[in-house]
DNA sequence: AAACATCTAGAATCTATGCTCTAGATTATT
DNA sequence: AATAATCTAGAGCATAGATTCTAGATGTTT
């Protein structure tokens, strides 16, 4: 066997790069120019450009759950579900290629279009996650209604991303995570 | 003179559409098969894709506009904050069509590279808008800090703006009105 | 060292889509 | 009706960028 000159994380190292610059427009020649290799070597690793990215975004995913559930392992659950919020603001600015690369695509629309090699991961990448979030709903509440889970998620999840977004592609004022939290607190409220 | 059989709204209006199927990735192709337009006529009005979408961004944007300045006329101007932040997720709600076409861009990016026909009108249409947010920041808060505009900004426009952009291409959830409410006011508070 | 597997090289091909071009149709004006 | 201005038609051109192909390099195994 030959010694690979190019890995597979490098290619995604520059990969990610490209997208923090270009977002979803990246071109392969670019992630080829950027780890010094020929468009040729990446398709060595790589079926298509879109299996390419689809690895990206689940790395990056992989990357930010593990930053995300360790914040919400806190006892009180309340605390774990603004610990959450934040992270998701703190991650966004400490990776922001990560940040940028998990943008690329959301969940729900890539499950239906993926190659079929990554079909299985994207569809249950998320699995532990709504878990988590199921258990601290029951421990923040008590009893759990269907409006109770919506206001645990936004509060927890798809507020804090709204309140990021806009800096995916600038840095992170440092004064968001204090903003994420008050809104969180206040739609967690919502539901009692 | 001819009669127009293709008008420059009917484009637009057939441009919207396709965006709100398919995103960025509009097609002049599809665009012009919707209006029933060889693509040849779609260049007779427009000089190019990226003119086209501007126009198209535009519109939306005015149209937008009327209806948050509306919501921002109220006496009061905690009140007149929060009803703007609410008419940022009804509008979405009642337009998707624009609300996915104002999506297409942002303004500050815009500006720097948009074909010179539109330079001018990008960039002074947010202009009446900040008016507006100062001229409330001030009667809100007495004394108008750096970060109180900011809070401002946030609670009546990028936080609600967070809130619905993953509903864009969905439908907008009826609790979510009462949401963004609920942390706008959380947000705003923080300056206080 | 011979045979093998894997990886790199990068030119060549393929494809999608924006855009141009010219002929002709349509309506207003005189 | 003649003329002019504007608009439609849609085939064809141009280009960017993804993908493929094949020769050769590099390291591994026996």
């Amino acid at each position: 066997m030959a010694l690979a000159k190019f890995t597979t994380d490098g290619i995604l190292d520059a990969a990610a790069e490209e997208v923090r610059n270009h977002g979803s427009a990246v071109r392969i020649a670019s992630i080829a120019a950027r780890v010094g290799a020929p468009t040729g070597s990446i398709y060595h690793r790589f079926g298509s450009r879109e299996e390419l990215l689809v690895h990206l975004w689940l790395r990056s995913v992989r990357r930010f759950h593990e930053v995300y559930l360790a914040a919400g392992r806190t006892e009180d659950p309340e605390k774990a579900l603004l610990g959450m919020a934040e992270s998701v603001v703190t991650f966004t600015r400490d990776h922001p290629q990560d940040a940028a690369s998990m943008a690329l695509f959301r969940q729900k629309r890539l499950v239906e279009n993926t190659p079929d090699s990554c079909r299985e991961a994207v569809a249950h990448i998320n699995d532990e996650i709504h878990e988590r979030l199921s258990e601290l709903a029951q421990l923040r509440y008590g009893r759990v209604t269907e409006k109770r889970r919506q206001l645990v998620r936004i509060a927890a999840a798809d507020g804090p991303y709204g309140f990021v977004r806009p800096y995916l592609w600038d840095s992170v004022p440092e004064w968001l995570p204090a903003v994420v939290v008050a809104s969180s607190t206040a739609v967690l409220a919502l539901g009692d």
